[in-house]
DNA sequence: AGCCAGGCACCGC
DNA sequence: GCGGTGCATGGC
């Protein structure tokens, strides 16, 4: 697929987009970014509010669009969230260029199982070997070549003792079993899309190693469910510094921001994530 | 060298 | 229920 997409975007910025924490598969190149996803390589730049998409027209509507949320108006959401107050505001205006981009339900599954107390340079090690591992080869760009990462129907052929060789660690039995559930049809996560947020967190849930922030990951990230809030440390120690001023339980921060930040949850944790591991808040 | 990292399961009370 | 602890691996 060769052609370019020009746009002018607002509210957008890639940096943002790619760092803020979302989103494991992008690497800087040149002015911009490779990404890779829907199994795809896909080279977009920036220069101000000019977006250019290395895809022709067709892919973009296809795969892009959606992906990048293009369709929402996120001055309006920003502008509603920083009437909450001034810690959020102050977020917004740091990070005003992300978006939540809509990835896919499955490898946002796998990768947030991965993230467990891990930091984000390694998640995407890990989530780069499996993908080496098991998924699609894609894409050369000289000595360099590029994986899809890897449906459930091909990690099935990994078993937990090929998973602790790739240095998984203690989470190898956690990414087996959820390959296991998808692969199968005991779990299909198309199904999640109809579902309130609720019950389609139960469902993941049920998959071991899957606990409340890791299913509320892949449900704002890969479902678009944005009253969604998952709450990790990060989140914990930005919430304690700006909204209680003392140590406070993560039930307890999860509670308040939900009923706090409202139907906009998702996108407020997002700016607040950012805003609180790039200036350390807390730490 | 020891501590900690986008948590979670499991154990004892 | 609630709090404490072990867990693989790697970076500092």
């Amino acid at each position: 697929m060769d052609g370019s997409v020009v746009l002018t975007v607002k509210d957008f910025l890639l940096q943002h987009i790619l760092e803020c924490g979302q989103c494991f598969r992008f690497e800087p190149k040149g002015e911009g970014y490779i990404l890779i996803a829907k199994g795809k390589l896909l080279y977009v730049n920036q220069e101000g509010d000019c977006l250019t998409l290395a895809c022709n027209l067709q892919e973009y509507k296809d795969l892009w669009q959606s992906y990048f949320d293009m369709e929402r108006d996120y001055g309006q959401i920003k502008l509603t969230l920083s009437e909450k107050d001034r810690h959020l505001k102050a977020a917004i205006t740091e990070k005003h260029g992300i978006r939540l981009l809509r990835q896919e339900p499955w490898e946002m599954l796998i990768s947030f199982i991965i993230s467990q107390t891990k930091q984000i340079p390694q998640i995407k090690h890990l989530i780069e070997v499996l993908s080496k591992g098991y998924g699609d080869r894609i894409s050369q760009e000289g000595e360099r070549v590029y994986y899809a990462f890897p449906t459930a129907e091909q990690l099935k052929k990994a078993s937990i003792e090929d998973l602790r060789g790739l240095k998984v660690g203690f989470r190898a039995p956690y990414i087996w079993e959820a390959t296991q559930k998808v692969a199968s049809g005991e779990i299909n996560l198309d199904a999640l899309e109809q579902m309130a947020y609720l019950e389609a967190r139960e469902v993941l849930m049920s998959i071991k190693g899957v606990g409340q922030k890791v299913a509320d990951c892949v449900l704002l990230f890969a479902y678009g469910k944005y009253e969604v809030f998952p709450t990790d440390v990060w989140v914990k120690r930005v919430i304690e510094h700006y909204y209680f001023g003392k140590d406070t339980k993560m039930e307890e921060i999860h509670t308040f921001a939900q009923s706090y930040f409202g139907d906009y949850a998702g996108f407020a944790q997002q700016y607040l994530f950012y805003h609180a591991r790039d200036n350390k808040i807390g730490k």
